[in-house]
DNA sequence: CCAAAAGTGTTACAGCTACACCCATGT
DNA sequence: ACATGGGTGTAGCTGTAACACTTTTGG
């Protein structure tokens, strides 16, 4: 087989930031090397992009490796380079994001993996770049959530309205009024209420709300303004 | 000095994708191939990631090397890895799209490379996957534009409001109401006009405009809405 | 009965859209 | 003088932001 002469060859890594949402604050997933350089350090979860597959069957693999999970939203975000970016030798770094409900993964089967989650704002210091990385894809979370409703991909099937505000009010560290929350949601018609409570948080309980399948395919594309518009410009991409 | 071992090591390429803007129509830079596989067909600028460079040097260099152009608008999109887009061997494909004023680059110096632009509507058959990467970059430059005044890369440093409008037009695929468009753009400050008009194009003459460096990076981040809300939701991204 | 969270309507304002005529000038 | 493209103002409407009280129920 013919070859490309004279070209340097590298490796290509797949690193996946894993956002959750417990509720009250967002939570990254990470994974205690096992492995030199940087043992039992804290790190994103990754691996090697292998002969036969394509990113985006790498990045699903290195996800379902580490936390059994499958189908997940998960989406490329970007490519690291910087030539010493991992000491040991020359590694192009290829950045996925994913959203997970973060109740599909509790340390459950794989602990052997040492992952776990730690809250955005108790991270500890990564490796390599992972901080940087970790960066872009908040901010990147934040552009992206203000204009399609991608956060849905954080809750469980069922979640109450509060939830979902508190989960946008974190998002954008403010405080949005209920009411015009609520009508902005309603009137997108891409969730319905059903008719059961969560009584955890509250004696009155809140009711519960599903996604409406087509209507949130529809509305994927459209913006729905769920921010007011003074805090958006404050959205760094 | 220690390896990571039993790992795949691939070629990583650079592609830029070179918009420009004639006026009338987008326009897109390719380059004549001048070595195998796919000699004599039409591709996008592209090189190989080298040793010592990042991938934002790379895809700078290769502009330069190809078009002498320096400081131009370019952002890295998105990294392409079906195993075998490339039939030579495995290849990693990193996609940068550039944004440069059309004039700029009217095939002086570098003729030995064969470089020309091709009107978006007149692409000839690219080779591998640089046709799905070229359709990804103009979607992905429709949502940006969206909501953020990145179209001026494309301009001169003088340009006229009907010449604007018809950036924005074309690209939307869709006609805008002048008076709007003119009120919302001069309510942003970001550009100002000169006492200086273009006649090429009418016997009136236009009033010729600069950005406004100051408020154009403050409001970079500020949604412009330049297009009609009712239009937005055609964007793909 | 009280504390804590959920739920619900209205009004004022800002920003958007739609729309048509006059202006300047080269030929 | 006329054809061509450039420039300008208003009114109605829609959507957004701001705002406070009642309801429910577990303890």
């Amino acid at each position: 087989m013919f070859k490309y002469s004279s070209q340097t060859r590298v490796l290509v890594a797949v690193d996946c930031i894993i956002f959750g949402f417990d509720g009250t604050d967002y939570n990254l997933l990470m994974v205690n090397r096992g492995f030199s350089p940087e043992k039992e350090k804290w790190s994103l979860m990754g691996g090697f992009l292998k002969a036969n597959e394509s990113l985006d069957e790498s990045a699903n693999r290195i996800l379902y490796e580490l936390t059994g999970l499958e189908n997940v939203f998960m989406e490329q975000m970007h490519t690291f380079s910087k030539p010493n970016r991992d000491p040991i030798e020359r590694v192009v770094g290829v950045v996925y994001m994913a959203l997970i409900d973060i109740k599909k993964y509790q340390h459950q089967p794989h602990d052997d993996f040492q992952a776990r989650w730690f809250r955005m704002d108790q991270i500890p210091k990564l490796i390599f770049d992972h901080q940087e990385m970790v960066e872009m894809a908040f901010n990147r979370l934040r552009s992206k959530a203000a204009f399609h409703p991608i956060l849905f991909e954080l809750l469980p099937e069922k979640f109450t309205l509060p939830k979902l505000q508190t989960l946008y009010e974190k998002l954008f560290a403010t405080k949005i009024d209920k009411r015009n929350f609520t009508r902005k949601l309603l009137s997108s018609k891409i969730i319905q209420k059903i008719e059961e409570k969560d009584k955890t948080a509250s004696k009155k309980g809140a009711f519960y709300y599903t996604l409406n399948p087509s209507t949130y395919k529809e509305n994927f594309q459209r913006t729905l303004n769920l921010i007011p518009k003074s805090e958006i410009p404050s959205l760094i991409e």
